[in-house]
DNA sequence: GTTTACAATGTAAGCGTTTACATTTTTTTT
DNA sequence: AAAAAAAATGTAAACGCTTACATTGTAAAC
C-alpha cells in the first residue's frame, strides 16, 4: 500500500503565499527581467522556505527547453566510455546542460524504447550505436532535435557524424608491423556486427594485401571487444605451430586479456610475441610492458560532439549537412612491440 | 532564425488516423489489457508508420511513473565511478529503468539546481555527495521519492544509506603496516571536506594510536584524491631525512601518481618504500608491482543501491528506517607492500 | 490634471498525456 | 428476444508549467 504521498508543492502554492499570480512566480524562476529585484527576492525567499522546486516535466511540456542531452551508448563500462562521458559531461555542464545516459545492447527495439523515453525530455541526442541498420532507427528521432551520431556517416542533414578513423588506424598498425619485419601476423577482430570492428578489420587486411608480399601469413581470429575474449583466444594465438610474431588486437581491452594469459603462462611480451592494440585507454601505459596502441582522443570526441549539439540547439537543428568530423589515430609506441630480429 | 519545427506527432494524430479516441491509443501504449489484440496491433502499426513516440514529459506529468532514477555523483570520471555506474545501470535496466546521470562538484547550489531538474522526472534518487551539510540539501528532495544516499548515514526514514567502511578499512591498513614491522609511516589523506577521506584518516590514526607504540612516527600529508596529488606529494614522502618505510594513500588514484613519480626517478616499490592504497580500482592489479589495497565491491554497491530504490518505488517510499548497508573492505595483498626487514 | 508611455502583474490557453467515470457495443444468460 | 453482464471505447478533467495577450499601476510629458 502506498503511503499518502503529500502533494508536491506547486507554483500555485507559492503564488498564493506570495499573493501574486503564478505568472509572476514563473517569471522569477525563468529569470525574466520583467519582475523587479525586490519582488524576485521576496518570492525566492518564500519558495525556498516552502521547498518549492519547479517540476521539470511540466516545464518541458509547457514549451521550455529542458537543457538535457540524451546519450545512448553501447555500454557504460570501462575506461573507454568513461572517458567519452567525461568529455561529454564536462562540456554539457559548461553550458548548464545535463546528460541523460543510458546504454543499449545491440537491440533495435530497445533503442526505440529509449528514444521514446527521451522524447520530450532531451533537447538533443548523442548516439553511439555501432550497429548496422542504425539509419532506419534514426528516423524515429523526434523532428527538430539535433543528433550527433558517433561512428556512422549519414546523409540526413539533421544528423552530424563523428568518426574514428578506424580504417586508417588499423591500416597504419598493419603497415608498421610489416615495416618492422613481421611476416607472421595475427589479427583479432571485434564482433562482426560492430561497425568499428569491421572497419578496423578491413583497414588491417587492406594494408596486408597492399604492402605485404607473398610470404606474409595472416591469421584472423574473431573476438568480441571484451577482455575475456583476448584471454580465450590466447592459446590459439600462441600455439606452437606456425606461431605469429606479432598480434593486433582491435581494441585494448582484448589485449589486456591477452596480457593476463601470457603472464599466467609465464610467457613474455614482446619477446614471445609483439602486441599492438587500439584505443589507448588509460591503463595501456600502465601495463608491463606498456601497450603499443593506436590512440585517438576519445575525451575530445565526447566534448566536441556535445559542443556541436549545443550549437545546433541554440542555432538551428536542421542545418545544411556538414561533413563528419574524423578523429585521426596515431601510433603510440611502448614496450609491447619490437621489430622482428632475424 | 529557427526553422519551422514541424509539430511533433501526438496521440491525437494517431487517434484520428485510427478512428479511435486518444484513450484507446494511450491504453495501447501502456499495455492496458482492456484493448483487444486486434485493435492493439492496428494502432501500433499506424503509430509506427506515423513515427509516433509518446512524449515522456507529458506522460510523467499526467501521473505516470517515468522509470528513471536520478543519479548525482561527484564526478563521472575514472574507473571508480565507471564501476559504480555499471552496477547501477545494469540493475536499473533489468527493471526497465534508466539513469539520469549528472555530476556536481562540491557546490551546494548546483546540487539544488540539479535536484530541481530531476524533480518531476526521476522516480527516485541515488546521491553520492561526500560533503558536509548534505543533510540540509536533502530536505529539498521531492516528497514521496525514495533516495539512496552513499557515504552518509541519515535518520530520515525517507532515505537509506550505503556506506563504505572507511574507518575500519583504514584501521586495518594501518594495523597491517604495524604488524609487518613498519614504524615510520606516511598517511596521505584526501580533501578535508570529503567525508570518505576524513573517515579514512580517522581510522588510520586511531589504529596508530591504539596499536602503535611510542616509537611510531606518523607523517600526515594532505592530498585530494586525484592522481596528480600522489605525484606532487612524492618528493615530500621520499625526502632523505627520516623517510617512512611505508605509505598509505587514501585512494588508489593517488597511489598511481606516486608510482609514476617513483618510476621516473628510478626508485623502486616496494624496495624503497611499501605502498598501500584504497578502493582496488581495476588497474590496481595491473600495476608493476601490483598495488596492495583495501578492496570493497563498488559495482555491487551501485547495484544494491538501485535495487533498494526500485523496491521502494514499487513498495512504499516512506518506510520505517533501515540501518545502513555497510560495505566491508578487505586487504588485497599484492607486490607493493613488504614487511619491514630489520 | 490629463494624457501618454512604460513597468508590473494577471488571465487563460495551451503543452501531450493518463485515467476515473460514463457510455456504447457485444456477448452471455434466461 | 429481452435482460444482464462483460468488454470495448469514449469523454473530460487533471498534471504543473510557460507565455501571448490583456489589464492595471505608476511615472513622465504635456
Amino acid at each position: 500500500m502506498k503511503p499518502s504521498q503529500s502533494r508536491q508543492v506547486t507554483i500555485f502554492d507559492v503564488a498564493e503565499k506570495a499573493k501574486v499570480s503564478i505568472a509572476t512566480v514563473s517569471r522569477v524562476f525563468n529569470n525574466n527581467p520583467l519582475v523587479p529585484e525586490k519582488t524576485r527576492k521576496r518570492i525566492l525567499a518564500i519558495a525556498e522556505q516552502m521547498k518549492y522546486l519547479p517540476n521539470s516535466s511540466a516545464r518541458t511540456l509547457a514549451g521550455n527547453q529542458n537543457k538535457t542531452i540524451g546519450v545512448i551508448l553501447p555500454v557504460i563500462y570501462g575506461i573507454f566510455f568513461s572517458d567519452f562521458l567525461y568529455g561529454a559531461e564536462t562540456r554539457a555542464r559548461e553550458s548548464g546542460y545535463h546528460l541523460l545516459v543510458t546504454s543499449v545492447q545491440n537491440n533495435d527495439s530497445e533503442l526505440l524504447t529509449l528514444l521514446g523515453k527521451m522524447n520530450g525530455v532531451a533537447d538533443g541526442f548523442l548516439i553511439y550505436y555501432p550497429q548496422p541498420g542504425i539509419e532506419k532507427l534514426l528516423n524515429h528521432i523526434p523532428q527538430g532535435k539535433p543528433a550527433a551520431i558517433i561512428g556512422k556517416e549519414l546523409k540526413d542533414s539533421r544528423f552530424f557524424s563523428f568518426l574514428i578513423d578506424n580504417f586508417n588506424g588499423a591500416y597504419q598498425a598493419a603497415s608498421y608491423m610489416l615495416n618492422q619485419g613481421h611476416r607472421k601476423i595475427t589479427l583479432v577482430t571485434g564482433e562482426k556486427k560492430n561497425l568499428d570492428a569491421e572497419q578496423r578489420k578491413l583497414g588491417f587486411k587492406k594494408a596486408i594485401s597492399d604492402l605485404g608480399g607473398e610470404e606474409v601469413k595472416l591469421q584472423v581470429l574473431e573476438g568480441n571487444f571484451k577482455q575475456n575474449s583476448g584471454y580465450e583466444l590466447a592459446p590459439e594465438i600462441m600455439r606452437e605451430k606456425n606461431r605469429s610474431t606479432a598480434v593486433f588486437f582491435s581494441n585494448d581491452g582484448m589485449a589486456l586479456g591477452f596480457y593476463e594469459w601470457m603472464s599466467e603462462k609465464g610467457m613474455k611480451i614482446p619477446e614471445d610475441i609483439s602486441v599492438i592494440g587500439f584505443d589507448d585507454i588509460e591503463w595501456a601505459a600502465l601495463l608491463q610492458p606498456g601497450l603499443t596502441t593506436m590512440k585517438f582522443d576519445i575525451v575530445r570526441m565526447g566534448r566536441d560532439s556535445v559542443s556541436e549539439i549545443l550549437k545546433r540547439i541554440a542555432d538551428a537543428p536542421d542545418q545544411t549537412p556538414v561533413s563528419p568530423v574524423v578523429y585521426q589515430t596515431r601510433l603510440v609506441q611502448r614496450g609491447s612491440f619490437i621489430p622482428l630480429r632475424n
